[in-house]
Order: C-alpha cells, then structure tokens, then sequence
DNA sequence: CCTCACCGTCACATCCATGTGAGGGATGCA
DNA sequence: TGCATCCCTCACATGGATGTGACGGTGAGG
C-alpha cells in the first residue's frame, strides 16, 4: 500500500510516517515511481510505535527495542551485545516503574470519579 | 525546605521545579526574602509530576489530574464540572491505553531477554 | 568586611515530535 | 489535453520540556 492509505489506515499523518522512515523505524520498499511500499504487516507497527511514542518512549529507545518483538521465534542473537542487552535491561525496568505510575494515578482518578459520580447520584 | 534541598531529594533542576510552578502544578510559599519555601509534601508531589511527565503527560493535564489525588477522602467537588469529568474519563481512558501497550511491549522485551540470556547460559 | 553558597528573575538555546507549505513529478479520468 | 489527486523532497515553523548562563540580592562564617 502507498503512504495515503496507511496513513487513513493508522490516523498518522503522512509526515510521521515520513519521519519515522527517517529515524529508522520503518523501512518501507519503493515502487519504480519513488514512491513508498508499505507491507501490510506495518500497519501494527506504526500503531505500536505510535503507543510506545504516547507513552513516553523516544524514537531512539523505540528502535532499538522494535527488533526484539518482531519474531517471537527469530531472536536476532546478532545484535545481542552486552550493551544491548543492558539497554533493554533498564528500559524494560522504566518501563515497569512507568506502568506502576500509571496505574496508580489511573486507580486514583477512578475512585475519585466514582466518588464524584455517587454523590451526584445520590444528592 | 528550600528549592536546594527539596532539588536534591526529587533529583529535579531547579529550573523544572520553578517550571513547574509556573505551569501551575506546584505552589510553594515564600519567605521574606522572596525565597521559595516548600512543604514536605511537595517531596512526593515532584516525584509524581515526574512520573507522569515521563509516562507522557503534558504539563496541563497533570495539572488538572493532581487535585483528585490530593486527598482520598477530600473530594473537590467544586471543581467537578461536566466537562472536567469528561476530560478526566478521557484521560484515565488514555491512561488504560498506555498500560496496556507498555505492558504488551514490557512482556516482550521480558521474553526477548530470557531467550537470549537463555541461549547464551546454554552455548 | 569579604567571600561563598544559596536564592531570585530573565532570556536565550536545545531537542524532539509535529505542523505546514512550496515546488514539482506521476497517474488516471473527463 | 487538462485537471484532480496522489506522491516526492526540502525547509522552515511551532510547542513543550529542559539546559545554560547572565546579573543581582541574601545571609552565614572567617
């Protein structure tokens, strides 16, 4: 598919879509045109790059962490170097203390709003 | 305690704690040097600033989440117009979303590593 | 009194994700 | 053939969080 219908098909805008390429988080073929190829498959990974962008996480942590998901089977042991493997390691962990965050924030505005919601109810 | 100590114990400039401040989200006293004197609470609060800054909170919405969570107990009702309650529905909602794609990705990352960390102990 | 470490404001700079638009080529249809 | 709609690249702009430094006041200790 080119870059409009992947663009509907994500709700991106054709830029990001561009500056991702850019970044190297998406690598999309070219037709004889020059203009982008994308497979199928990168529908998920834009709306993955998209969450992982929302939730906090800077293009350069998303593309080093995009390769470990793509094949649960096909581990890639050539990039598995000690560094790589440390990075992962302390991403994985901020990611942990970030999830604890939200959670608890989330919790809190739920029970916050069910308070409000009783007693609007119930007044 | 003073903007020195209160940096130190959040592990946070300076200059966020005086952005902060103006963005709203903190509201220190002052001495009468003009100093800014903060309260032992604040402690937490910055810390939680932080936190959801860096889950991908803009400044704004925090500011508007904050005052839920000050006391369980001591509802703002005040502040609870309809369209607060939505905005904080839509965020909490926006939140769900983002613990649950960290998590999807956090689980993979897991599972990536102890293939690799595995394979490595094996060969 | 001097100095040093703290504080204040102000302003400009940087990084990153994103917006916007100009200028031009490709494709397809009236 | 002309026009509309897609695509390309390039470049400049914006907004939000953060860095950095200038310039000056405060106050405790030698």
């Amino acid at each position: 598919m080119r870059i409009g219908e992947l663009s509907e098909r994500t709700g991106t805008p054709r830029r990001l879509l561009r500056y991702y390429e850019e970044q190297g988080l998406i690598l999309p073929d070219r037709c004889a045109n020059g203009y982008r190829a994308y497979d199928e498959r990168l529908v998920d990974r834009v709306l993955q790059i998209r969450g992982l962008l929302d939730a906090g996480l800077p293009t350069r942590i998303i593309k080093q962490i995009l390769p470990c998901l793509d094949k649960p089977r096909l581990i890639h042991f050539s990039d598995a170097t000690p560094e790589m493997i440390a990075t992962l390691e302390d991403e994985r962990d901020r990611m942990t203390r970030r999830i604890e965050c939200l959670t608890r924030n989330r919790d809190a505005i739920s029970e916050y709003l069910e308070a409000v919601l009783d007693n609007h109810t119930t007044s």
